[in-house]
DNA sequence: TATGTCTATACGGTTATGCGAATATAGTAA
DNA sequence: TTACTATATTCGCATAACCGTATAGACATA
């Protein structure tokens, strides 16, 4: 019963849920978080660790950047708990204003995502990154 | 987005993740969950008003007993949480212990619910109650 | 090597959580 | 009224969470 706890303490957060809305459109770095929420650097990291240790999140390095991107399902509780979040934040407003201010940013092309994946597919595209901060 | 963290703040906890699981089973009074539980009535009582704080259940006075039951589904969400609590519940072990042991209890007459409700339900059986706690 | 960028960690303070123990409250029944 | 039952609340303490600030680490480039 631990690891589900686990995941309920690591939901009950609202950057945490926020951080989670983005990670459903793809994998994504550090900064391009940060970006959205308008938060501190140090703030999303931890969040983001929370989320790593409580085994939501996986990351990835490349170069300096680090990716983070949705765990893959396991025993199915993960996956379904990630359907549940997908329809449970269709009612949110905050979260809905945040994925457009994602997908806003990646239309402006400043950002590490380029389209909607599904969140097992890993996203390497590489593109410019700067020119905000 | 505040409803959804509470939620999950909530859900966050062990005891309180095997007290929704008694409740899906039907409403019940205090002393039958702390009766599965094994644990003490004030632990117990403060769960209880958490989750009542947090909006996922609800209470009932019935002489000098008072049973919980889950909250009604509002916009869907809670709905959706209850279901998905039902799934992932099948897969831990504790839990079903819970329910067994709580199931046992129903049948030596010493419960307050006779038999499996849906968690809409209000449960109004009064039954003989004593010869434990 | 030195420098800059992206990310993580450590420190300090405030608030929230969980629990045992004791006490209080609401209702029943005599 | 008194006594009893079921439940809630308060107190005190230990631990965990959250956040801002500052610092450290990892990598790239020159």
């Amino acid at each position: 019963m631990k690891e589900l706890e686990q995941y309920f303490k690591a939901l009950g957060d609202g950057n945490r849920l926020r951080i989670l809305n983005l990670l459903l459109h793809g994998e994504l770095c550090v900064c391009d978080i940060q970006y959205v929420l308008e938060s501190s650097q140090p703030n999303v990291s931890r969040h983001l660790a929370y989320l790593k240790n409580s085994d939501l999140v996986l990351d990835r390095r490349d170069g300096f950047r680090i990716f983070y991107r949705l765990a893959e399902p396991r025993h199915g509780t993960r996956k379904m708990l990630f359907e549940f979040l997908q329809e449970a934040y269709k009612h949110e407003e905050q979260l809905q204003e945040d994925t457009q201010r994602l997908k806003a940013a990646i239309d402006k092309g400043s950002c590490t995502v380029s389209e909607w994946k599904p969140y097992s597919a890993i996203v390497t595209a590489k593109t410019l990154h700067g020119s905000r901060t």
